[in-house]
DNA sequence: TATTTATTAATAAAAGTTACTAATAAAAGG
DNA sequence: CCTTTTATTAGTAACTTTTATTAATAAATA
């Protein structure tokens, strides 16, 4: 990916923009009704192909928690994710270095390059908690 | 999922024993392509519904490697997987103990009930390896 | 054997994403 | 500036993976 001769036009801006207010990891749909809001003759392929140059070049991060869908975040700091069974949504998870260790441990036992690691978890979150009680 | 009033069809029973035949991690459609060869007359939805029926009653393990497609697997014991990001094939990796060790160093960081660990990772296959040099 | 119920093949439809195209807008060159 | 080049856009079609629908069939039960 070309990340030199990419412009930030109107509509790339808006959908960064819009990613930058929100820690709720929205997928691009979700994401093309916010912009929308503001950009009201944005196409949802526009969405989709900003937040793939976007994600190649570094500025966000593309998510797949396995759902079948991919989210995005703006948030490029090293933490976690954790989608919660009952309500579906995404939250942070602070960083805590696994990353180095499970790699450490991982030396020896198998042929393979380890590239890169994939860790995110499932479970309930607070709020969602407390409503079964 | 009603696992009890579960009927063992042939169809369901070759589409197990296909999938306990191999270590490629297929998807529904490579499953289908090798179950076809012995019951030609199977439909892909039936392989779908099999494989989720399967899954939900913990007979196979549906996988998601962030390929935007799900990943079979009849080995039900603890271990890991690693996509090789050259071929796109998929290996299995040694269980280590990861999941109880970040379970433990989770708590007390957030107000989330943890309740699964998805990890998965990436890198580069010894047959791949060998042919970069 | 009759009856109930799960399952099937075939097909359509849904959901998410990517590709195509002519028109437009941003950058570069003169 | 004005022209030319090139990236990007809106609109739409197409594609991939998966799920739902339906009438027919096969397995279990009575």
């Amino acid at each position: 990916m070309d990340c030199e001769n990419t412009r930030l036009t109107q509509q790339r801006k808006v959908v960064l923009e819009e990613l930058k207010k929100t820690t709720a990891h929205p997928t691009a749909d979700e994401l093309y009704e916010a912009v929308r809001r503001r950009l009201p003759n944005i196409s949802l392929g526009t969405v989709y192909r900003n937040l793939e140059i976007l994600s190649a070049c570094g500025e966000i991060q593309k998510l797949d928690l396995g759902e079948g869908k991919k989210r995005f975040d703006a948030r490029m700091d090293p933490h976690y994710h954790l989608r919660c069974t009952q309500c579906g949504r995404v939250f942070d998870i602070p960083y805590i270095p696994l990353d180095k260790e499970i790699e450490n441990r991982l030396q020896g036992v198998n042929n393979f390059k380890v590239t890169g690691i994939q860790i995110h978890f499932d479970g309930i979150c607070e709020e969602c908690l407390s409503a079964m009680n």
